[in-house]
DNA sequence: ACCTATAATGGTAACAAGTAACATCATAAG
DNA sequence: CTTATGATGTTACTTGTTACCATTATAGGT
């Protein structure tokens, strides 16, 4: 936990940010909450425990620096509202998102599918690939056993 | 043209909807502007021009009734607005995007690269893919031309 | 230590996309 | 020709996000 508080803080500081106490708690609560997705409001209420003096603005920005800064991977799954995914090692960027439609559930998939198809843009396509998105929308499992029933 | 409105009139009459004149100026923009991946607010102004006195919340009506039908695909890039794209036969759900972080551009791909990974998913993950998206976010063609100047 | 320039913050107003409410108009069935 | 229902246009509203601005914290230079 710490260590990694400690890279982000080097991060940060190496573009001339400061890790300040309103960052810091910012990113100790998306710590707290990996795989969660959660939204801008869900951070700021999550932050606002501990404390309770930071403003919804400073959040707000807190996401936007650290995602500019691909500390955090900013999502969209379509239902207006953005969300937040911290980006640690075994989870870089690429990965993929299992979309039930009955639940809601997103499910994550570690794997990195697509370095031969990022290949063929570069070569076919001569486009540059600097990141991906997949999701597949559908019904997860837990679902499809429940509508047997 | 006339055909594809003739198509989509008996799509909507098979589940007892209408095709009103407003209904009709906006589908038929859409058919004008193929690959546009319009918003909203850009279908509005574009019918407004045929149909002045259509009403903005009759387009998003429209949008969201063909959408459900899937006459159209809702789309969403992370900018914060919906897009409609129509889906004609060559061109049914499946294909990927290429998005230009330096112009905004949107390529498309129609071919489907995910068909192996879709049954992966069936065999090993037990989801049911029913859509996907796949969205490739980086630099294109002509954007690294200019850049090389 | 003391200025001073700059960065960061909190509160709030503003914004824009989208939705809901509601009165009016159109239409199809009896 | 009436009546129920569908569809529309206007407008007010909601919600996520950003812009603004006065205040506070911080780092360097003297």
């Amino acid at each position: 936990m710490e260590a990694r508080i400690e890279k982000i803080k080097q991060q940060l500081q190496s573009q001339a940010y400061k890790l300040t106490p309103q960052r810091e708690s910012t990113v100790r609560v998306l710590l707290e909450h990996e795989e969660a997705h959660l939204s801008a409001e869900d951070v700021y209420m999550l932050v606002k425990e501990k404390a309770p003096d930071i403003g919804l603005a400073t959040v707000y920005r807190t996401l936007e620096l650290l995602s500019e800064l691909h500390v955090v991977e900013k999502l969209n799954f379509g239902d207006g509202v953005a969300r937040y995914d911290l980006r640690n090692e075994n989870h870089r960027h690429h990965h993929h998102h299992l979309i039930c439609g009955k639940c809601n559930s997103v499910e994550e998939i570690m794997e990195d599918w697509l370095i031969e198809l990022e290949e063929r843009l570069e070569n076919e396509y001569k486009f540059q690939v600097l990141d991906h998105r997949l999701d597949f929308h559908g019904i997860c499992r837990k679902c499809r056993v429940e509508i047997q029933k």
